[in-house]
DNA sequence: CATCAACTGTACCCACGGTAGGGTTTTGGA
DNA sequence: TCCAAAACCCTACCGTGGGTACAGTTGATG
């Protein structure tokens, strides 16, 4: 990584981590460059203003979480070929990791967000709105799988269950942060996980073969 | 109401919304009292600091939702003599509370300040703490008195089971904003209703009296 | 008529976002 | 080894807004 890459990278650590303390509204450039140690004029190089900061950490953010998501559950369809076994690995994995977190989850950029986004612009909502609703599709396309094969206990929207799991997921990293209690995460996982098991491993298993021919 | 306390309410209210909106540290006292018709010794004159806005803001937030729980899960109390079914008409009289709200759920203002916590002092944030214990609390006796009659389809923690219920809330909170879909809170309550009744429903009851002995 | 709550008015300090523009060092390639 | 571009630093400045300080005013109430 090129030395300008590094710093713009330690500015957005930095940021981060503020913002999700303090909000990105009392977030000063004066704190992140002192503790990034360069001066204002460094950090205008390298963003216009604090909504090109914004814009920035949200896609370093969303990115990394991509990546998560996609080796826990990946490593699930490595593990079983059936898709609901797969997922529900995937789930355990998940929690397992947000269990192994040193500090508990830090936080949710896009929450984070939400809750100030009068503060930012058009563009920088966009990028929320549309990561979210990539993560969905991602547990839809999963869940629509599982469903496939494994006939629902109640009927229930798939698109609707899939958003759960982003519900569960930010409403346990704000629970865990007011209680201060990083159990509470991992443990709301697996609890979802636990409704997934009730909705789809109650009925016996159709085979896809089945269903394909 | 006394004329301070009036202009002490109108000041909250109008706090209240912009907080939800941008976030506590973005949130100006001049706009407030701009909006609010009075001066910023006015303001003063209530209020010591923001930190004491804060906190009587985050009060009267409480309060009013405690009052909203209380009458919604009442009434199902009212309706049906099994905890069960009364708690499944308390959510779902609670979806459609929340689907009737015109412009969706404002905000949590316990969410908005955890991702804002390093701008209150500590007791603010034993405040947020306390509340949601009390929440939690709510609907684990209700759980608890459940799970008594009704054994659950599946071994389940009833505290944490009662987190989800404020995880689901919080989190179909964000998930509203963020996708600007006032449906998706009401729906996700929906969901834990499904969850709940899977857990509990799926088995045949066990009558009270035969427990009492 | 006195008193107190509920303000207004004025003046001020400081932190912080952001701008402007010139100067300096570091780095990578020809 | 040299040069140009990248990656900064330095200084000075402006406007907004949170917050303080404190004296003065108004209106209801006993």
């Amino acid at each position: 990584m090129s030395k300008g890459r590094e710093t713009r990278e330690r500015i957005l650590a930095i940021a981060e981590e503020s913002v999700l303390a303090k909000g990105f509204g009392a977030t000063s450039i004066e704190e992140i460059i002192s503790e990034a140690g360069l001066t204002k004029s460094g950090f205008f190089y390298h963003f216009r203003d604090k909504n090109e900061l914004a814009r920035a950490m949200l896609e370093r953010y969303v990115t990394a979480n991509d990546k998560v998501f996609a080796e826990l559950f990946g490593r699930g369809c490595e593990l079983s070929d059936d898709p609901l076994q797969a997922f529900l690995i995937g789930l355990k994995l998940l929690a397992e990791t947000l269990a192994d977190l040193p500090n508990g989850h830090p936080g949710c950029l896009i929450a984070s967000v939400c809750y100030q986004e009068r503060l930012f612009d058009r563009e920088v909502r966009e990028i929320t709105a549309r990561s979210v609703n990539a993560w969905n599709l991602f547990f839809q396309v999963r869940l629509e799988e599982i469903a496939q094969c494994h006939p629902p206990a109640e009927p229930v929207d798939i698109a609707h269950l899939a958003q759960m799991m982003s519900c569960i997921t930010d409403g346990g990293i704000i629970m865990s942060k007011v209680l201060r209690d990083p159990g509470i995460l991992p443990q709301q996982v697996l609890l979802f996980r636990s409704y997934v098991k009730l909705l789809f491993a109650g009925t016996p298993a159709v085979r896809p073969a089945l269903l394909a021919g």
